[in-house]
DNA sequence: TGCCTGCCCATACCTTGGTATGGTCGCAGA
DNA sequence: TCTGCGACCATACCAAGGTATGGGCAGGCA
């Protein structure tokens, strides 16, 4: 947000696209697709294989047949969402309908495609999934190192953050939490630089990104 | 956004439910269906006709048939779009198919109903679609009244209201705009003024909102 | 026990922010 | 021509922000 860092000490790789299908026919004909324009691939046949397996950390999406050995589609999708996984899915299908398109979609997919598709409506899906996922990826770690910063400061420390990023004056900070003006300079500068905040400014879009502060009238 | 105004002028007027479909009998059905829970419903033949109505301006939401004599409910979805016209659409067919619905799911439809459809599947894609319009309607209206103020600023104002809410110090901004520091001073008291932010957090807010602001480094 | 940390406060001092008062200049419209 | 307004600047003054220095107290921990 305020900083501006290199990357970070993981390399930049290189996109993956993560198939899940029992048609081991169909994996490979969409494996030799993506890999032809470069994207990396991993496959499954099915969506417990793909939960012990090691991901990747780069950006990725998933492409996944709706109909699958075990788990269905959908309610794969709904665990993952459940459990925090935040990953674009492209789904697809030989034997689907509409509300089940409909759910999917409404759950955040990013494409529902019926058999047999064109390639290059699979591969259109896939670049926009991907970045989908780079962007979301590029959010999470600008607000997970905000809130990393966050982290560090103490109950006074916050509790000074949300009154000044309210907009009220030190001193009225200082009625409203029972110190003294000057304890409270001393706190809110504290506060600048555990954030590393350059300017108050600065602290206002930070106290808004992470939701404190308080509401004024 | 900083002031907590009354709802305006006119009075907080009911949702409205707006029909097209060519079938008088569905048409009718609907109708009473809205009308059993308290909606207001509008009735419509075609999307032509819709257009020529004067729409009501509380919350509201269109139910469509996606085959429509003329313009087709794809079509016209994206005429709506393109003409800034921003409204909740629940689509209706009878012989979609999928490609069809996830078109229309991607374009922002609230949802994608099958004929025959069960009662309560519309009347809740109804409530979701009345709920996303009052939202939308209340960030509209706070946006719109911040950009009348911002509409009020002079040039000048808006250079020192940019540099300010990045954060930059008077002096700072006299030197990069080439003024001294007590016009500066003036500049500043009246964009505060202007744009009545009682603090510096609250005209920062205002410029985020407004997407004005020197990005920072 | 000594050490660290969080929390609290004071005096002193300097920098910024903010307003009032008063004045100049140029331009557009009544 | 007078009026109003936007833009500009100065002097003066006061309020608010910010830091340094120094000190006290409580609690956790090696």
């Amino acid at each position: 947000m305020t900083s501006r860092q290199p990357p970070s000490a993981t390399p930049p790789s290189a996109p993956v696209v993560l198939v899940v299908d029992d048609d081991a026919g169909l994996r490979d004909a969409l494996s030799s697709l993506f890999r032809s324009i470069g994207l990396e691939v991993a496959l499954f046949s099915s969506a417990a294989e793909l939960l012990a397996a090691r991901l990747p950390d780069g950006p990725r999406c998933l492409v996944l047949d709706i109909r699958m050995p075990g788990l269905s589609g959908l309610d794969f999708q709904s665990q993952l969402a459940r459990s925090g996984m935040e990953i674009p899915i492209i789904f697809m299908t030989g034997h689907g309908d509409i509300p089940m398109s409909v759910r999917a979609m409404k759950a955040g997919a990013v494409d529902f495609l019926t058999k047999p598709f064109r390639d290059q409506d699979m591969l259109d899906a896939v670049a926009a999934a991907i970045d989908i996922d780079r962007t979301r990826r590029e959010a999470r770690a600008t607000s997970s190192r905000l809130r990393a910063l966050y982290d560090t400061l103490t109950e006074r420390e916050r509790q000074i953050m949300a009154r000044v990023t309210a907009g009220l004056m030190n001193k009225q900070v200082a009625a409203e939490v029972g110190l003294s003006e000057i304890t409270v300079k001393i706190h809110r500068g504290n506060v600048m630089r555990k954030m590393e905040a350059h300017s108050l400014a600065d602290l206002v879009r930070m106290a808004e990104a992470l939701g404190v502060s308080t509401a004024k009238g």
